[in-house]
DNA sequence: CGTATCATTGAAAACCGTCAAGAGGGGTGG
DNA sequence: CCACCCCTCTTGACGGTTTTCAATGATACG
């Protein structure tokens, strides 16, 4: 979990006091100036569902902030296989890797807002601002870990342990934007995106969701909703502890 | 890859001199004097083959910085699972993510060299150093590209397609590490290692091994020393462009 | 209200895991 | 120097979890 001790009050009138997303996100410990700064150095921007911010293999000349929806991280393999590398939530950045080219594809899952920063003209203001510079380097620690975690789902866990490890992650990540515990789980993506972020297919993830379900472990409220009704169960579940 | 363009040249009677990983490790920018003055807040030990340098859970108060040897980093479900979640080789940096404790247990495989730092020293050094900040983060970015590989190798490929991508991983990085093209990987680590490393069993490996020395593609010098004979094929079944 | 898309469920197959036995290699001691 | 032993690696047969293929059911949207 990102560290966000330091979060800096903001007067009133300020564009970004009523963001509620700033708490969470790599500009938390930034005083009124620099977020004004940042504003006139950035364009606020938005996507539709479905639609791609950029696409895997193009020129990674910008960097992103996100504020409100969801996006999909992935990479196809040659023959059409896909693997979701991470979803994105309101508060995370995109654009630490220095890479050229990007990796990966970004589609927005839902309609979604982002602040969009041209990487050289956002790198000089980091290298200017070392406070900025720690958060970012934070984040990337701590997405280090989150991807170490990933890895071992991906490598040991069953079916069963890798949706209840899934439900849990978007659980507190939630938890951790609203500020809040929440007994909703908002499930934006598919199945299918589900499915090749945990190494599964679609029918599996519904097949264990069905038996979370039949277990009264959780309650599917619509199809993108899910109520926890066992977490510790879940928690179990999770981490391999039962079944 | 981690770029390493910049690489201060040494006097010769530096005891840095003769180091031949300084030119991949983060250290490569930096200077005579700061390499000096590096080497007096640091210490020089060695672990012996099979003993841990530290355990999931301890406390994280020192970083690393790899001279030679090799090393598995691994996290254990409470079911004795066990997820390789990768290998220190020659010039790697261990200790960026900022956990109060490491998340995963470090263990000689063969017997190694690494220069010791208390964290809070090194951190301190590192704010007042602005080249070795930049390096440090470069590893970081780097690092999470590697991890996503990881990911989508795990996620998304099947057994053939995950060996093929180890040896070539492999070979990368001692290519990177010895500056020069080699034709014969190292396997300093045990079928086991490889096989939790990249979520499979030890027989899986050792039969995936076998086809790939049953249709010429490498050859098996040793248990332990692999010799690629039709780079390409590996290269195309590590994509899954081939079954 | 119809249609397209996504989700669920079922049955059969495949890939990899498990269990078990045998082969090979390295180190030690005679 | 050779023989023995131990450990790891290899290979085989079988079984299980998950995938694949297929059909039905639910949901959203025009």
């Amino acid at each position: 979990m990102l560290a966000c001790n330091v979060v800096l009050p903001l007067p009133p009138d300020h564009p970004c006091a009523s963001c509620e997303v700033r708490r969470v996100s790599v500009f938390h410990a930034l005083a009124c100036h620099e977020l004004t700064a940042l504003r006139n150095l950035g364009t606020r921007m938005t996507v539709e569902a479905g639609h791609p911010l950029f696409h895997q293999g193009d020129a990674a000349n910008r960097v992103y902030t996100f504020v409100a929806g969801s996006m999909r991280l992935y990479r196809l393999l040659p023959d059409g296989r896909r693997h979701v590398t991470g979803f994105i939530l309101p508060g995370d950045f995109l654009g630490i890797s220095r890479e050229e080219n990007h990796a990966f594809t970004a589609e927005a899952i839902e309609p979604s807002i982002l602040w969009s920063f041209s990487r050289a003209v956002f790198e000089a203001y980091v290298d200017s601002h070392s406070t900025l510079k720690d958060s970012l380097f934070q984040a990337a620690a701590h997405e280090l870990q989150v991807a170490h975690n990933q890895m071992v789902v991906l490598g040991r866990k069953t079916a069963m342990e890798r949706l209840a490890s899934f439900l849990l992650e978007l659980n507190d990540r939630f938890e951790r934007i609203d500020g809040a515990p929440l007994d909703q789980i908002a499930l934006p993506m598919s199945r299918s995106d589900i499915a090749d972020y945990l190494g599964l297919t679609k029918e599996t993830v519904s097949r264990m969701l069905s038996q979370l379900r039949a277990s009264r472990i959780v309650r599917l409220d619509t199809l993108n909703c899910v109520e926890v009704r066992d977490l510790q169960t879940l928690r179990n579940l999770a981490e391999g502890y039962l079944s």
